[in-house]
DNA sequence: ACTCATGATTCTGG
DNA sequence: CCAGAATCATGAGT
């Protein structure tokens, strides 16, 4: 029985040309000569050495006849064991399988930036942040809108190249998966292929293709990053609001100045008098994101807060400003909130106490300074005494507010702030009193 | 190149 | 969750 599996062994690679082996086999017959048996397992190896100088058909035959050899299953079997015990010990070694975490850490980011998932227009959750602005903003949404669909095409492309190729690994593994199969198949009548072996060839070639499959995701990532960064991430990309938004917003500002915290709805207002476009708020961090206009506000209420005297002059302009257009509101008699307005004085008062010492003075600057801007921009003297009407309830302008909310001069001194107020953010100012009167007389 | 103004983001406390 | 505070990052003026 020994010599047999050199036989098989020679004929299997005979077949595939190898010259080693074939050496080695030649070994074994020059040593074995007596025995009638091994007498004719030498004619046997010397028909298959000489099977590549015969014909093919002959070759056939010859091949057709050893593979019907009474010994052959016997022989196959054996052979298949020991090469079984072999590769085993040889897979052992190498048996890894450092398994998917990092397949898995691609696979969850391609399906979070939808280039996995579900068909859902490419992008889901690009998508819907942009929906999401879009529904929030409703203001100047095109522009942002027009950027996502930017993105969302290029992300559906990725997507399109993604899936494509995903198909031909695929379909390619598939076929090379077959092929190899059949192959073994084939050769197992020849060569001593157990079907566990081609299972582990299968194995392994899955394994290859995985791995070129990861490659594909990982690019793909790549891709999607580069395309995030490109088009969402510009996060920071600050424009800069044009005058006339920035005089509305400081206008509603400084007559609200008591409880700058305006409502949704006057936040809406405003980005819409001030035409703000939702592309300035965040698209990057997928949040639904913070209106520009709040933002403005939180800015501007932090900034002004610490650095009063810096924002008088501004807040004097404004004030004047707006008494210009309160007077000539007020002229056509909307004089419903001014009546209410003679302890304006007193709001501004509560301001400016808020405010350390610079406040008061700042306060009479404020005074006078209104009086020149009337001066300066106004046309009707008479409306001097408007004005400084209107002057006190820029600083009061929450007076209704005040009075209703409790807003305490106390409150906010010992804060120097507005938080005092109650639920500032509940408050509709742009909708009440003076402030819905300013803001429409400011378009 | 530098500085300042300012819109946006992030962190934190209530 | 919201506002405040701190911080980042950019645009504009010099």
């Amino acid at each position: 029985m020994d010599e047999q599996p050199r036989l098989m062994h020679s004929h299997g690679v005979g077949m595939a040309g190898h010259p080693g082996l074939a050496q080695h086999m030649q070994d074994g017959t020059g040593g074995t000569d007596g025995d009638g048996r091994k007498q004719d397992i030498g004619d046997i190896l010397q028909q298959i050495m000489t099977i590549t100088d015969q014909s093919l058909d002959e070759a056939q035959a010859r091949k057709h006849a050893l593979n019907c050899h009474r010994m052959k299953p016997a022989l196959f079997n054996i052979l298949c064991d020991i090469k079984e015990k072999t590769v085993l010990s040889i897979r052992g070694s190498q048996e890894e399988e450092p398994p998917d975490a990092q397949l898995m850490r691609l696979d969850n980011m391609l399906l979070a930036e939808g280039v996995s998932g579900p068909e859902k227009g490419g992008g889901s959750a690009v998508a819907a942040a942009a929906a999401a602005a879009a529904a929030g903003g409703g203001v100047g949404s095109d522009t942002n809108s027009a950027e996502h669909s930017d993105y969302r095409a290029k992300l559906t492309q990725i997507r399109g190249i993604y899936h494509t190729e995903l198909e031909k690994y695929e379909q390619a593994c598939n076929e090379f998966t077959t092929h190899v199969m059949n192959l073994l198949r084939e050769q197992s009548r020849t060569r001593p292929i157990s079907p566990k072996e081609i299972e582990r060839m299968v194995g392994i070639i899955h394994r290859k293709f995985s791995s070129i499959q990861m490659q594909l995701k990982q690019s793909t990532c790549e891709a999607v990053m580069i395309l995030r960064s490109r088009f969402l991430d510009a996060r920071r990309k600050r424009r800069n609001f044009n005058k006339q938004a920035t005089e509305i917003l400081n206008e509603y500002f400084y007559s609200h100045l008591s409880n700058p915290y305006p409502s949704e709805e006057a936040k809406e207002e405003l980005a819409k008098k001030c035409s703000i476009t939702m592309s300035q708020v965040c698209a990057a961090s997928r949040k639904p994101r913070i209106h520009p206009v709040s933002n403005w506000f939180g800015n501007k209420r932090i900034r002004y807060k610490k650095n009063i005297g810096k924002f008088q002059e501004e807040a004097n302009m404004y004030a004047a400003k707006t008494a210009v257009s309160a007077t000539s509101v007020s002229a056509h008699g909307s004089q419903a909130n001014s009546p209410s307005t003679p302890n304006s004085a007193g709001s501004a008062g509560s301001f400016n106490m808020s405010n350390s010492g610079d406040l008061f003075m700042s306060v009479q600057a404020l005074n006078g300074d209104s009086y020149q801007g009337a001066g300066v921009g106004a046309n009707v003297q008479s409306q001097v005494d408007t004005l400084r009407h209107v002057i006190s309830q820029t600083g009061g302008y929450s007076d209704s507010i005040a009075a209703s909310q409790m807003y305490s001069p106390q409150g906010i001194n010992t804060n120097g702030g507005w938080q005092d107020a109650p639920t500032p953010s509940s408050v509709n100012s742009l909708t009440e009193g003076p402030g819905s009167v300013h803001s429409d007389t400011s378009n």
